[in-house]
DNA sequence: CGTCCGGTGTGATCTAGTTCACACCGGAGC
DNA sequence: GCTCCGGTGTGAACTAGATCACACCGGACG
């Protein structure tokens, strides 16, 4: 597939026009990360920006006490790295490869470049970062006001709604371990694991090894009582 | 004081040109709010970007219930509102004068003109977005990892570099109060009186009436153990 | 085949922090 | 002066969730 064709999925760019994007093709590079790799650390510096073409990455923080919590999971599309091509400053999450996954990458050299040639580009990168201002700001508000099962039915919801598949109810084909999950709602495996139970035995979800169904989101939704 | 040289304190502007800044305080309004007042709610439409000319301004999530959510207080030269600007979506919080504040006021379709004519405005405006990302990922790692005397000693060290006087001691002029500060932190009243008691105990902070002076930063700071 | 080993299921205890209750204190307003 | 009221201080009871400690299960690998 040629790096053109990825590019115009990505919402980071659109409304470049084909030349501005075989352009911009031409200074990317690639990386791949196998299953379990580190693709940048927290606090570490680095003025990459990665765009997934296939995989997926999970985004976290960790504690002093080697804690972890899960800020995002992206996939094919999208992007991430992108605070440390605007401030200079060490990256505040970091960033590990779920599967193989391969990557075109950006400097930041090169996007400056790019801005100044096509400041149409601006106004995506402005939405890209609102949208995850937004994203951001859910995530306080749900550990804020929420307790674990709320916390859980939300994110459940959330992964749904981005990486579901439509059969008989909405299946993750994520392949999430309790443990991960945990990580996702700061909370321990144990507790995921009950509220986990409870769903299952009200009928609201279904779950097989490490993939989880939906069946009953509207349930789900009215666990969510802020 | 005139528009122009309000705008070039204020960081959005930054690298603006003085006839630019001329152009861009024309098309701003004025808005005046008193003590107590919302400037808009949360899930509210409005397009409007505005100014902390003077006062403070605090950013606050509801939940259903009901209960608070403090995610930021802003004050002079800051910006507020600006996720509305660039995507159309309802607020995700709201805002409240916490005294009498003066703003201006600047509309959707002004801004996009003027990124048009200038858009070199569009790279401050991103730095300001990734700021405001790295502040509410601050945020949500603070929720996921620490105790209640973490969040709290992490938020006094926020405020004493943003709203500090140096004065033996770093004198937080804010009138906090003890309900105010604990939908900072996610807490209860009755827990954040606990803490502030500790550390005062401790000799961390000193405290008369609703104003909070912190002795001992690196003491404070000691106790955010993640 | 047996034995690791990563993941799941589940109870017993423990604890941080909420909830509830009420006492106190100082300033504003009559 | 007295009374109201917003804010503070503090204890007793309760609870969500963490921590700890297992037992179990299936697949990978010698």
């Amino acid at each position: 597939m040629p790096k053109v064709a990825i590019l115009r999925n990505v919402p980071l760019f659109a409304g470049l026009s084909d030349p501005d994007l075989e352009a911009l093709a031409g200074s990317l590079g690639t990386r791949t990360f196998a299953k379990g790799m580190i693709i940048f650390h927290q606090g570490s510096l680095g003025h990459t920006l990665y765009i997934i073409e296939s995989g997926k990455v999970r985004i976290f923080l960790l504690s002093e006490s080697g804690q972890e919590s899960t800020l995002n999971i992206y996939g094919p599309d999208d992007v991430f790295g992108e605070f440390s091509l605007l401030d200079g400053l060490p990256r505040s999450a970091g960033a590990v490869a779920m599967e193989k996954t391969v990557t075109y990458t950006l400097s930041r050299a090169d996007f400056l470049r790019h801005l100044e040639a096509c400041p149409q580009m601006a106004v995506s990168i402005m939405q890209v970062l609102t949208a995850r201002l937004r994203f951001t700001t859910e995530q306080a508000k749900s550990l804020a006001f929420l307790d674990v099962y709320g916390r859980v039915a939300m994110r459940l919801l959330d992964l749904a709604g981005r990486y579901g598949m439509e059969k008989e109810g909405i299946k993750l084909d994520l392949r999430l371990t309790q443990a991960e999950l945990a990580t996702w709602v700061a909370a321990t495996r144990e507790s995921v694991n009950k509220v986990l139970g409870a769903f299952r035995d009200q009928g609201l979800i279904a779950v097989e090894g490490q993939t989880i169904t939906i069946l009953d989101p509207d349930g789900l939704e009215k666990r969510i009582m802020y």
